[in-house]
DNA sequence: GTCTATAACCTGATAGAC
DNA sequence: GTCTATCAGGTTATAGAC
């Protein structure tokens, strides 16, 4: 039998992704753990915290590892800025790891960027914003003709691809018809990949002079 | 003084763009639009419904905008396809019309995709897949070297875009230090644009034979 | 660490007077 | 059409026994 505290992540992830964290009660959660109630409170301290643990879990060795794979890049590659498609590896690839690992992440982390809820708000500013900049910069060095709210204006895009595709994956079978599946990860992350590539190589719509 | 059922409307689209649908409770709707709680219930049926109303407002006259430019535009190229940023043009220009007419849109309309709320399910297949359907239809006639699946991953990915910047936008002053503004609705449009152009005219993963 | 019981409160919906 | 009052049920959080 897994530890409690596990199993009440593990029941929480699966229903918020389902559900939304609103939508997600305490007692679902303990009730599908198969824990007692009280255990939420004596093992975080409240509904809050569970939720930023249920985040933090995913994201931070998903940004750990992109933080990684673009130092050791940039170690390559020297003074020559990374090409555009290896920094794009380096932000896309480790979710692909995680997501095979816990494949409920796609649905709970695709909304985060969405959800106006406190609890997701600090984890914006402490797990995502810091690995944003440090993109910002090794992609401002690889595309120097254009302009710096250009360059973070296509990041955001870029970012907005992933989530996009992760947060509304279920909807893809239904939408298109039976002709593209959202739970296809690989497939996902391969068309993604190609349109980011393709947006980060659009000409400037004011080139710097 | 407004009718009631718009002063409704108006406060429920303004608190459920800035704390989600299930955050935000009928009391705190007609506290904020000054009306009698029993007067939800007797306007709309059911929160469910008033819910599906806040959305239905602003979005099909959008839709609608949509499905009358791209007609207009097939009607003026005749059985020459329409070129893609035309297309593009069908699709976002309508969204950029409604945020002048009522900024919290972004945050609603944005958040559309994510939320997992039955509600807005309906709204879904009932406002936005026709459209996805004509415009995919358009695409493909446009884009015939690339194949079905790959034209519709990336209209799903162009929506993302949209989806993002909008449902997002809060976040953006913050996160890239004051460099862009995710308010700025007519710079996003051009921007997204621009990144969409680009996606759609990337090489395809597997060309047709 | 795990449980029961309960406090204190908020929710959507409705019945019935005006 | 608009109000008050209320119902029945849900919520998080905690105190205290084991």
């Amino acid at each position: 039998m897994i530890d409690t505290k596990e199993r009440i992540l593990d029941a929480a992830e699966r229903l918020i992704a389902d559900h939304g964290i609103d939508a997600t009660s305490l007692r679902t959660i303990t009730t599908q753990a198969k824990v007692n109630l009280a255990a939420v409170n004596y093992h975080f301290q409240s509904k809050d915290e569970l939720v930023h643990a249920v985040y933090s879990r995913r994201l931070r060795p998903i940004n750990e590892a992109r933080l990684a794979y673009l130092d050791q890049l940039e170690k390559q590659h020297g003074k020559q800025p990374v090409p555009i498609e290896k920094i794009l590896d380096a932000f896309y690839d480790p979710v692909m790891a995680e997501i095979a690992r816990a494949p409920s992440i796609t649905r709970v982390v695709g909304r985060i960027y969405m959800d106006p809820h406190p609890s997701v708000d600090r984890i914006f500013t402490e797990e995502i914003a810091p690995v944003a900049a440090r993109f910002n910069h090794a992609l401002c060095r690889t595309l120097p003709h254009l302009k710096r709210p250009e360059v973070f204006w296509r990041m955001y895009l870029s970012v907005g691809l992933l989530a996009h595709a992760m947060g509304s994956a279920r909807n893809m079978m239904n939408v298109s018809g039976g002709l593209c599946d959202g739970n296809d990860a690989q497939e996902m992350l391969a068309q993604i990949k190609a349109f980011a590539k393709a947006g980060f190589s659009a000409p400037g719509r004011q080139e710097k002079s």
